[in-house]
DNA sequence: CTGAGCGCCTAAAACGTTTTAACGACACGA
DNA sequence: TCGTGTCGTTAAAACGTTTTAGGCGCTCAG
């Protein structure tokens, strides 16, 4: 029986086998002609019917292919007419299923938030989407498990690589990834990060030339990828300049998930430098949104800024300027590091070379309102 | 030959095809067993042939498909073990192609801003990612033809839905669509919006009370969704209110592609509006960056906040709060609309109802420091 | 008259799932 | 002995592409 059944199913000669065929597609290409407009989406096959061809001959030629070219440029023209009059899209879900290419990144950021990952994903987007990619975008507030995890499913979404923004990763991810601002080198991933050496200096000096000796940081959160080379940058730059960071002035501050950010751990963080009660006369803080906080902080607590206390922040987001007074910072050019990392990793994806470990971008110091000459010690 | 080789092809007995089929299982899980890591990928065939068991039966049993009802607990066991034993992770793109459901929406904003746009995708993106789903992010840049090629391209992407964010699309979209903050009603797109009227009361009563009267406002930029329908609620609740919106006093400002974005709109506005000559001594600003912008112009020009021109924003972004002084202004709840916006998306996916027209939320007025009593009035 | 070569095109496999219809085996009642 | 039914499982089609290997019908040289 099975035999039977089997054979009944597959052993059709050729010429019943063409017939049914023919009749086939004479129905289908009635059906679109009659209406064009009905027929829920437009796939390849239809528009191979309406032309009396093959699937195949369609696909070749639409997307230009090599073996294309024995076909006359004639039977090429009608192709291309009849899949713009059927308004023909190609479905991508298909077509990555079978090419084992997606055209999409992952992106992970510990936050959307209104500063540093704007900028970054600005350059990145602007990047991505001139060369035809997408990106999922995927936010892991800086648990480690979450990122594991995003890494995973978004591996299983089928996309061809990863950019991570101040992401503490962990192990080489597996698939090509660059990161931006990363805490350390792993073997195989880019990382897009500044120069902390200049930056430090550029900060420091400014705040040296003013007069500055006492000068407080913010060496910046544990869970934030950039900051141990960031602080590390500071101890080693301040001895070369005749400056010494005093433990007492080096002030552990937190980003919180959600509402404030840096904000309120800038805030706090100043509040407790204020009450440690160890004289300073500038802050060199973790980044602009804790300057910004810690702003705030010494308004409400009556100090005067630049008089009493200098500020110096860093990355120079879009606010920044806007700020009363203006805030003097480090710039980062976000969003060109979005889009060389960006770039970096598209070509990693069409080279398949590894790329270089490491790219650096130059900080500039932008002045601007917060900071002034060196005045009496606040918090003395 | 055709015929023949047709039929040499497909009529093999079905005795001789099983041996085949046996070798062919027996090979491949020798291959699995004997090297399970080097394996390029593991695909729901190799997991059925680990177990001697087709794929249909492992896909039933770890999709839970009701017909698997029928199959024993020993193997389903059995199956389960299997695919966590072998780490086998479906490929999404695969069964998307199948089921014809992708879960991924697309979502279009203007622009990857620091205030409203990230306040908002910060809530669209914590309940997509709570269920499941995932998004595609595309800016316009408020260009109507950028918009239009994007739906178009998310589309071929296969995405579900839309969400977009004050964004002034003209027609229905061909996928189930949500709009923020969305200029006007379109069939068959929910809006999430803030109830205008209500916004406009609270920030007129509160400058009211303080004793100003002659009160400039941004009306917004023709480019932004929201702008008209705010700039009525204010022009019809003013005179409610006993108060005189002058045409001098209202004035057109633009946000501008990348950088800037609404403070150089605010800034310059400010700036237009005091080199008018026409008193005022408030300003209802557009939005807090264009509030921010509009405070540095005035600042620049020697006047003080809030002893010479208040200021009151609209949206209450993270930074408004740490602003000098802090920005009294009307606060959405950002976050909670881009849930609702997610929330309501995923509803009419799964349901298949149209969903409300309208879903409104209600603003709250946030004052800070940026207003106070009415003073003389400035520019005059 | 044959065989090679060329021009044009296509069959079929492949990508990795899901799902429907049905199959073999066995039990049970008539 | 013959349905009838249930149980456990699966073949095969389907989703919509891309791509390889090759087929068919010519022409033209030998």
């Amino acid at each position: 029986m099975s035999n039977d059944s089997l054979s009944r199913h597959f052993c059709i000669t050729n010429s019943i086998y063409s017939t049914l065929k023919r009749r086939a597609k004479r129905e289908s290409l009635a059906f679109v002609k009659r209406s064009p407009d009905v027929s829920k989406k437009i796939r390849l096959k239809d528009v191979a019917d309406y032309l009396d061809l093959s699937p195949a001959t369609v696909s070749l030629v639409l997307n230009r292919s090599p073996v294309a070219d024995s076909i006359p440029k004639r039977t090429q023209e009608r192709v291309f007419a009849a899949a713009k009059k059927l308004d023909y899209r190609p479905n991508l879900l298909a077509r990555s299923l079978r090419k084992q290419r997606t055209f999409s990144v992952g992106v992970l950021v510990p936050e959307i938030s209104e500063g540093y990952a704007a900028g970054i994903m600005r350059g990145v987007e602007h990047h991505l989407s001139q060369k035809g990619y997408f990106y999922l975008l995927a936010s892991h507030r800086s648990k480690p498990d979450l990122l594991e995890e995003y890494l995973a499913v978004l591996k299983d979404r089928s996309v061809e690589g990863f950019i991570l923004l101040a992401s503490r990763i962990e192990s080489t991810p597996e698939l090509p990834a660059v990161a931006v601002s990363s805490h350390r080198q792993l073997e195989g991933v880019t990382n897009v990060v500044i120069d902390h050496d200049l930056a430090a200096r550029l900060a420091l000096q400014h705040l040296k030339d003013l007069g500055h000796e006492r000068i407080a940081v913010f060496p910046g959160a544990p869970d934030n990828a950039d900051a141990e080379d960031r602080w590390r940058a500071i101890r080693e730059t301040a001895p070369r300049l005749g400056l010494e960071i005093r433990p007492e002035l080096a002030i552990e501050i937190t980003g919180e998930d959600y509402g404030g950010g840096f904000y309120k751990g800038g805030y706090t963080g100043a509040q407790r430098l204020m009450a440690s009660g160890a004289p300073f006369t500038a802050l060199f803080a973790f980044n602009d949104i804790s300057a910004i906080g810690a702003m705030r902080a010494f308004l409400d607590a009556g100090s005067k800024i630049p008089e009493d206390v200098s500020v110096v922040g860093f990355d120079d987001i879009q606010s920044a300027a806007f700020h009363n007074p203006g805030l003097t910072t480090v710039r980062q050019p976000l969003r060109e590091m979005g889009i060389l990392a960006a770039k970096t990793l598209l070509e990693r994806l069409s080279n398949g070379s590894p790329g270089p470990d490491v790219v650096t971008v130059k900080p500039e110091l932008i002045v601007r309102g917060t900071t002034g000459t060196a005045g009496r010690a606040a918090g003395g």
